[in-house]
RNA sequence: GCCGUCGUAGCUUAGCGGUAGAGCGCUCGGCUGUUAACCGAGUGGUCGCCGGUUCGAAUCCGGUCGACGGCGCCA
């Protein structure tokens, strides 16, 4: 440039914070937006960090350069150097005076970028690989981040063990229509299915770490077309020996306030980016409401949910009872009936399993399903005849109580879905960059 | 699986029985401070597919495929 070489390389996130005004600098990133005339242009350049305007006259570039640049198409990706000062004109506040620029790719006129973001839902998930530039998808896929990074830390400060569950698994263990079968190849096992929980590996393992955690992908094959649903989505299940139903649920509440604390304090831009309240985000605070299954049903039907005792909470009624909230709520102590085998009966009324879910305020739904854990062979074995569960292929499973089994208890966490609600997204499908759902697999 | 909505240029869409229109994009030209820049010209569509009704179908009817949204179920 100018026989000078290159300025120091800075983001644009740090032009932005002012502290580097009148400083002569290199950015580097991609064409966000273009305008030119014949004798100025204004690119903004994107980079991870934000967007800039930059202002590049003809009278302080070489003729080729000032074309280059003036004709260039957005996404291109260029690197350029220039002078860094305030301007009130530009948006954001600061704009670099270019000096030099260098074209790494550009766009074909023939295929300019297709997507500016008016684009409908179908085009847009069409040309994912391209709508995870825009500042809306990063801004999410940076809270996200930081969501994943809040759940390792919090583990590691309570001295739970991360461990790693199999993916592939032998036996349907709650609800087989929703497994996918997975081609094994072999010929006694030619069938396996991917897991949608690692709870019984857990059950497994705690017995000798005590405290342990995952996170991982799990999957079902609902045929779920909803704001919340996925076909693959991460779960973060923690399970811990000598603790019961309260207990976890101290742990989930806890998790869940560090998780919304950390993403105040490490993401507040983005969330704003986002159109998140941060004002209703702050509302979070311990201990989480608790309702006892009938004080719920009660409580929704007072609020003009339609719902009877004994019946499991349908969307449409997990909305009218959190719609107005701003913290999410715990419901306990499901009727048996309703709830899958594994789950302790209250031995102070056994038509009740100790258990609980989490339930996110306005309408995200169900974020955390959780509870003990049967302890003896008798319970576990009366449940799984009652729900009328061959007992076969789980005696691993059963052979756990065998050995010294002591009371513990778990939860399963669904992480798109807590990073959809801290987002505020309409869809779980706009926190993650590619969305597995019944009928989208590409891109 | 069920219910709903929708498939017209690269994108967003108008037209809803009589030879297919616009905005954006892209190309060319103009413009020395633009903010979804502007001005002028150009480019671009067998109206998802199959069949039926009609003198005539993007338009009406039947089917089919696809997409999106919602429900049941779940995290």
């Amino acid at each position: 440039m100018r026989g000078l070489g290159w300025a120091p390389v800075h983001t644009i996130g740090e032009v932005l914070r002012g502290t580097l005004a009148g400083q002569h600098v290199q950015l580097r990133g991609w064409l966000h937006r273009n305008r030119a005339s014949g004798q100025i242009a204004f690119p903004q350049l994107r980079d991870s960090t934000g967007v800039i305007q930059c202002v590049a006259r003809r009278d302080s570039l070489s003729p080729e350069q000032f074309d280059a640049i003036a004709k260039l198409l957005p996404e291109s990706s260029l690197r350029l150097q220039g002078m860094v000062r305030a301007d009130p004109r530009a948006p954001g506040g600061f704009e670099v005076a270019v000096d030099g620029i260098e074209v790494v790719a550009a766009v074909d006129p023939a295929r300019p970028f297709p997507l500016r973001g008016d684009e409908g839902d179908e085009f847009l998930l069409d040309n994912r690989h391209l709508w995870l530039r825009s500042t809306s998808m990063t801004a999410a896929l940076k809270v996200r981040a930081q969501v994943f990074r809040a759940i390792d830390d919090f583990f590691a400060q309570e001295g739970y063990y991360e461990v790693q569950s199999p993916s592939f698994v032998s036996g349907a263990c709650e609800g087989g229509s929703t497994l996918f079968k997975v081609e094994y190849g072999d010929e006694e096992q030619k069938e396996v299915y991917l897991t949608q929980s690692w709870q019984l590996y857990a059950e497994a393992m705690v017995q000798g770490l005590e405290h342990i955690y995952t996170v991982a992908p799990s999957f079902r094959a609902e045929k779920s077309r909803t704001r919340r649903h996925l076909t693959e989505f991460w779960h973060c299940e923690a399970e811990a020996a000598w603790m019961g139903n309260d207990g976890i649920m101290e742990v989930e509440e806890r998790l869940i306030f560090h998780i919304v604390d950390w993403c105040l304090r490490t993401v507040a831009p983005e969330l704003t980016a986002l159109g998140r309240d941060l004002g209703t985000l702050r509302q979070v605070r311990l201990p989480f409401p608790r309702y006892r299954y009938e004080e719920a049903v009660e409580l929704a039907a007072s609020k003009g949910a339609e719902i009877s005792m004994g019946e499991d909470f349908t969307y449409a009624v997990e909305k009218i009872l959190t719609g107005d909230l701003t913290v999410p709520i715990f419901i306990t102590h499901f009727p048996t009936a309703i709830k899958p085998f594994y789950h302790r009966p209250d031995p102070a009324d056994p038509t009740h399993v100790l258990c609980n879910d989490l339930l996110a305020p306005s309408g995200y739904g169900e974020i955390v399903g959780a509870g003990e854990r049967c302890v003896t062979l008798e319970e576990l074995l009366a449940r799984m005849q009652k729900q009328g569960i061959d007992p076969a292929p789980y005696e691993w499973y059963l052979d756990l109580r065998r050995y010294g089994a002591v009371p513990h208890a778990g939860f399963g966490m669904g992480i798109d879905r807590v990073v959809a609600w801290i987002c505020g997204a309409d869809h779980i499908k706009n926190v993650v960059p590619f969305p597995r759902m019944m009928r989208r697999v590409y891109p």
